[in-house]
RNA sequence: GGUCCCAUGGUCUAGUGGUUAUGACAUCUCGUUUACACCGAGAAGAUCGCAGGUUCGAUCCCUGCUGGGACCACCA
């Protein structure tokens, strides 16, 4: 027999080009199938190599698409890309070689604009289509699309109506790296040593001097209160004296607040505006004067005299020195520390008091954890990453950042009149900078704000733009809520937060119904993959050498929310699958040549029993993909190939499908097409090229689909005899103790011989003894108590 | 400090209030040429993390502990 090679690229190539050509999976807004709509996660475009976790993340849900497809929804999945914010502006200024402050904005933002295009083009064909994703490409957005601005303007004006949104001066956490304010949730831990100062203060009343202990010497010219707590009695004395700031000479009186921990250092705590979040929060308790000192680039400000222009750092070891002159330090200390840090450039953020937009987070926590119950979190548990989180919130969120290549803010200011002006509607959207605008009031020229939104203004709306909110209303009133948002756990507290908040804002309904939250890839060992760490694998090279499916079966292991090691194995493991597929497939249509998918007046019962197990498997694995199970789903399926379908009914009827003409032989066939076709469904979400393939080429001129992934979940339409699964068990048990007498014998397994069994199992196979004599090569078929002999040769 | 997740043969993993506790990889033995050596049959290998409790009975439910991981808070 000609061997029929299985050539996976040409497979794959072949597939992917039919698929587009002809719109396999194209989204059909008329059609009366319910709507399965899923909220897929933008990704940043960027060129180079593909991470595995990506690839598993977006491949994960791309499964759950398919699956949908084929159990009767009408499916909107729509690829999108994130190209809005610092990433990209990071990305151009590197590439590039240019700054962004010696840019003009719009000039900035067309740059901006046309590298994520080209970036994304590549992304495109070498990481959605190369992994098979069943998008509907004409549905494709950006965030910074002019659409997505609208969406994102718009839910602002909307938000300010409401005041959900306001303006405010307010210290902010602030990333002197980017130069612009960041939310709470841009804010990640950096441990680190650094070194507890005790410093000596003098007492205006006396000679004394008292020691206070800080990590931050730098900010003393911005040191406005001191604390002990009320319950100290060692300080208690010092309460209401005032002491003398070293260097700077300000006057500070000392106070009493029962935070204060009275055995840390010295029990006297210094506040300056505004060191860290404590300062922020006894500053606006205690009504302190507001010294700042930092510059938005982090850098000191006139008002430290001597250290004007010096960064933080820099300022801290000038003014350590002299104290140390002074004779004021008295001791130094290693201290471990935790402090924030922006999570893009890792640089400690400081605490900067500016005018910002806030939206409100802090009145709504109830309301959201509420929203968050209406929605279904797979898996469960996840939902207490977000009520905790939610809880937790210390912060408004504030919406503007001070960088260029965003959405822009749209607002104008008068100055005179302290008044905000904003844009009809209609006009969205609009670029500030780009308008003249004039107060209504006073007439003068208004100042357009400068700054963009944060990226999350414009994600938390995905669902909206996905859906074409403001384009195409019907079909997102339809559409919304969504079925399904897919997301990793690492963004629940801003992606999955901001959205709920929005809708709960915007539209008092919950975003979607479902919030899948995805596996996350660890390495061999267990730990994270880190670009830093080095042991990052990467997903093209994967493919490159097993094939998408392959890659694909591996990521159909995975569980909904729980971590992944990456195993190589798992990829052998499926590109054996695949040939095995591949082979049975072969053996199946050599053997179905004459077939013509009719079925027989009679089926003979192991054929029954082999259909009956598909029958209850196919079951099962609608019932474990209904519930995200993917790889529950898989396993049954894999089962049922695997050891039912090839180790044992295979080898039963391989003989009679030989020898037999008649009933007998197109009962054989019918189940063999029945079952591979049922098998090739059912793992078509997991690996769609090889299904593909097969089905094309031997089901295609029976079944009427264009393609196996827009055909119907099999279903196996027939009524099977009351005691067929006990009959088929007994069948097969007694098959695998023939053989284990064989092994124990050291016989071949086609060898010949006589089989003796019981009386009641000899009742009960019956009728399938011709089977059972050709797959165990018994000669003949006694009754007795169970005993295999061999023919003598 | 708070919350959550995980713990099953050498490795990974399924699963259940009563099972000879699933499967894969690895190991060992045997076999095979009319689908497949990217194969088949079989064997060995697990006190189901530790200690209590509930129960007639617990790997499974409860409590505590240990170890691993995650999220958050504090951090002068």
């Amino acid at each position: 027999m000609a061997k029929n090679k299985l050539d996976l690229k040409q497979i794959e190539d072949k597939w992917r080009k039919y698929w587009e050509k002809e719109q396999i999976y194209k989204f059909n807004s008329n059609s009366k199938k319910l709507i399965y709509s899923i909220d897929t996660p933008p990704p940043y475009a960027s060129s180079g190599h593909l991470h595995v976790g990506h690839a598993l993340h977006y491949t994960q849900f791309e499964i759950m698409a398919r699956v949908m497809r084929q159990l009767g929804h009408e499916v909107y999945f729509t690829p999108g890309f994130d190209d809005n914010g610092l990433p990209t502006e990071k990305y151009v200024e590197e590439k590039l070689g240019i700054k962004k402050s010696k840019t003009s904005r719009s000039e900035f933002r067309k740059l901006c604009l046309k590298e994520s295009q080209k970036v994304e083009k590549e992304y495109i064909d070498s990481v959605f289509k190369t992994l098979g994703h069943s998008y509907d490409w004409d549905l494709l957005y950006t965030t910074i699309s002019s659409e997505a601005q609208k969406v994102a303007q718009m839910s602002f004006l909307k938000l300010v109506s409401k005041k959900d949104c306001y303006r405010k001066e307010e210290p902010v956490i602030w990333c002197p790296y980017h130069e612009t304010a960041l939310a709470q949730a841009e804010v990640e831990d950096l441990d680190r040593t650094t070194k507890l100062n005790y410093i000596d203060f003098d007492l205006v009343s006396s000679a004394k001097k008292i020691t206070i202990a800080t990590t931050r010497p730098e900010f003393l010219p911005a040191c406005v209160g001191i604390f002990v707590n009320p319950k100290d009695t060692k300080n208690k004395n010092l309460v209401g004296k005032e002491l003398v700031v070293p260097i700077f000479n300000q006057k500070v009186k000392v106070r009493t607040d029962e935070k204060v921990d009275k055995d840390f250092g010295t029990g006297v705590v210094m506040i300056c505006t505004f060191g860290d979040q404590t300062d922020i929060e006894w500053w606006k308790k205690h009504n302190l004067e507001l010294k700042p000192i930092l510059n938005q680039d982090g850098t000191l400000n006139e008002l430290t005299g001597d250290y004007e222009g010096l960064n933080v750092k820099e300022a801290r070891e000038k003014i350590l020195n002299k104290l140390e002159k002074e004779k004021r330090l008295k001791k130094q200390e290693e201290l471990q520390q935790t402090v924030g840090a922006c999570w893009r450039c890792n640089s400690p953020v400081e605490y900067i008091i500016t005018k910002q937009w806030f939206v409100k987070t802090l009145d709504y926590k109830k309301d959201l954890i509420k929203r968050g119950r209406e929605v279904k979190w797979i898996p469960e548990f996840m939902r207490l990453r977000f009520e905790n989180w939610t809880e937790n919130l210390g912060w408004d969120w504030i919406i503007s950042r001070q960088r260029y290549y965003g959405v822009p803010i749209p607002a104008w200011y008068c100055d005179d009149c302290n008044k905000i002006i904003l844009p009809k509607e209609n006009e969205l959207p609009i670029d500030p900078l780009e308008k003249e605008m004039h107060c209504p009031k006073c007439k003068k020229i208004a100042i357009p704000d400068s700054d963009v939104f944060d990226t999350w203004m414009t994600s938390s709306n995905s669902p909206e733009i996905a859906c074409r909110w403001l384009e195409k209303s019907n079909q997102y009133k339809k559409i919304a809520p969504m079925s399904l948002r897919a997301q990793s756990h690492d963004i629940i507290r801003t992606w999955a937060f901001y959205t709920i908040l929005k809708s709960h804002l915007l539209f008092n309904r919950k975003p979607w119904d479902k919030v899948m939250i995805g596996t996350y890839v660890l390495d061999e060992k267990g730990k994270g993959m880190h670009k830093s760490k080095g042991n990052s694998v990467w997903a093209d090279e994967l493919i490159e050498k097993y094939g998408v499916d392959a890659f694909r079966y591996w990521v159909g292991t995975a569980t909904m929310g729980t971590d992944l090691p990456f195993k190589e194995k798992e990829l052998v493991a499926g590109k054996k699958f695949l040939t095995k597929l591949w082979n049975a497939s072969n053996f199946v249509f050599m053997n179905l040549k004459d077939y013509d998918g009719k079925k027989p007046k009679k089926l003979e019962k192991i054929d029954q029993w082999v259909l009956y197990t598909l029958s209850e498997v196919v079951e099962r694995v609608k019932k474990s993909y209904l519930s995200y199970n993917i790889a529950g789903a898989k396993r049954e399926a894999e089962w049922f190939f695997w050891h039912i379908f090839c180790d044992n009914y295979l080898e039963i009827v391989k003989k009679r499908i030989y020898n037999e003409k008649g009933d007998k032989r197109i009962s054989a066939q019918y189940a063999l097409y029945q079952s591979l076709l049922a098998i090739l469904k059912m793992m078509s979400p997991i690996t769609p090229f090889i299904t593909e393939e097969i089905y094309q080429t031997y089901y295609k001129k029976n079944e009427k689909d264009k393609s196996i992934h827009i055909s119907e979940w099999p279903e196996i339409k027939m009524k099977f005899e009351k005691n067929i699964n006990k009959i088929g068990c007994n069948f097969i048990d007694t098959l695998s103790k023939i053989r284990q007498e064989k092994t124990k014998a050291n016989k071949a397994m086609n060898s010949e011989i006589i089989l003796t069994i019981d009386k009641g199992l000899f009742e009960d196979l019956k009728n399938m003894l011709e089977d059972l004599k050709s797959v165990s090569g018994a000669k003949e078929i006694k009754q007795g108590s169970f005993k295999v002999d061999f023919q003598e040769n």
